[in-house]
DNA sequence: ACCATTTCTTGACGTTCGTCAATTAGAAAC
DNA sequence: GTTTCTAATTGACGAACGTCAAGAAATGGT
């Protein structure tokens, strides 16, 4: 069973507040606590899924790669993020792997206790289809992406969705820029030709891994969501 | 509340297998059933939602609208599909709009007591995550086509996809195709011509909209499943 | 501070795919 | 049957974007 300084990280996820202390428990006793660097793999595509994994810190992207050497970031998920549910709960093999993007701290929590607690406790039941509620909405948002706005579009659209849960005009990128990009579905290239576009329109001010927009409505109207 | 002959379909659904006589009772009294034609639209994008749709036959699309004309299928659903759970139970607008595509019954549940019951009867919560589930690695197999795969593999790892699940070799359209060639993320034309590509390549035969797979390693090449 | 490695940017080029337009094929109405 | 409307195909073209390659900038290690 973990120690005291992760049990604070763990009651401080959404999970933990809306099972209750009790279920919290069953869940963190019997699971193990890893602190990993980036590029550490938490589980592989293809593999049969052993744990689901709540992230207590850093930053977990989901990928996938096709057959020759191209990999895509499905998504991006940190703090108190509940991962692969999907796979675990129906015992299929997982679609994508976890990598994670920046030095994380991973509860991995065993996929047969998992499923027992779930069926044992209501309380985890409700959570996690809120959970999964919330994950789906990202991933229709990120599907009308693809299919309907071009890639210029979507970093802006991205970049407004960024600054919502933040305080001022300022967007930190916490790791490589190719992550983001692949995250948006274009090429490193293509996302640095955007950022340059979207600067040059003014919409927005650059200086290394930090943005600051400068005119909202300028990013609005490259996003597409402006009629003129 | 709705009739015997509805009674019969909405307890051949699997949620109806899940949650027991009781629960799907309280689900379905007070409900309404609708029957509606091709083009009917069940919900829209961006309001706020009202009802949970069962689908107990015919065929549901999920289409969202970009800013201007251009329209995008994310996904078709048939009989036994529970829709936009996921906006319910988080009381925000809808991401999506409800198009149906074939004549379709439709089983519509108030939200607020599809919340209620959410809260009060475990079995439910837990159906919900199960399907919740199923969708989501949809979803996710769907955002892994559009991100790293053409679309003259994505047509083919989707006729792969309906083969399973089918007797023999073939395979029927039940509605224009055009719907089929949206939900895959391409134009109608590009539907067009890589079907016509696979027919050349002697992978399908294709006649009116039944499409025989006369050699399945030909289409698993053309998926890029296959290395060489 | 230096060098080595990685990341980022920029340019040139080719492929893919969407759009436009014209034609053909089917389906429905009368 | 003919007309009419929608769906599907085919060709030509262009825009968007990925790849390749080179160079600049930043990062990390010692």
């Amino acid at each position: 069973m973990p120690q005291s300084s992760t049990l604070t990280l763990v009651r401080e996820t959404e999970l933990a507040h809306r099972v209750g202390e009790a279920v919290m428990m069953r869940l963190v006793n019997g699971s193990v606590v890893q602190i990993l660097p980036p590029r550490a793999v938490l589980f592989e595509e293809g593999a049969e899924p052993e744990f689901v994994h709540l992230v207590l810190s850093g930053r977990v992207g989901l990928v996938a790669s096709g057959g020759t050497a191209q990999e895509a970031v499905i998504e991006i998920f940190g703090a108190g993020s509940l991962l692969v549910v999907p796979a675990v709960i129906l015992s299929l093999p997982y679609l994508v792997s976890g990598v994670v993007l920046a030095e994380s701290r991973i509860l991995l929590i065993r996929a047969d206790l998992f499923r027992q607690v779930l069926d044992d406790e209501p309380t985890l039941a409700r959570a996690v289809v809120d959970m999964q509620a919330q994950h789906w909405r990202l991933l229709i948002e990120q599907i009308k992406d693809l299919k309907l706005r071009d890639a210029p579009q979507r970093l802006a659209q991205w970049l407004l969705r960024e600054l919502e849960g933040q305080v001022g005009h300022l967007i930190q990128i916490s790791e490589p820029k190719r992550g983001v990009a692949r995250r948006l579905g274009m090429s490193p290239e293509s996302f640095s030709r955007a950022i340059a576009a979207l600067e040059e329109g003014g919409a927005i001010r650059v200086d290394r891994r930090s943005i600051t927009v400068v005119r909202r409505s300028a990013l609005e109207r490259a996003a597409g969501l402006l009629s003129a």
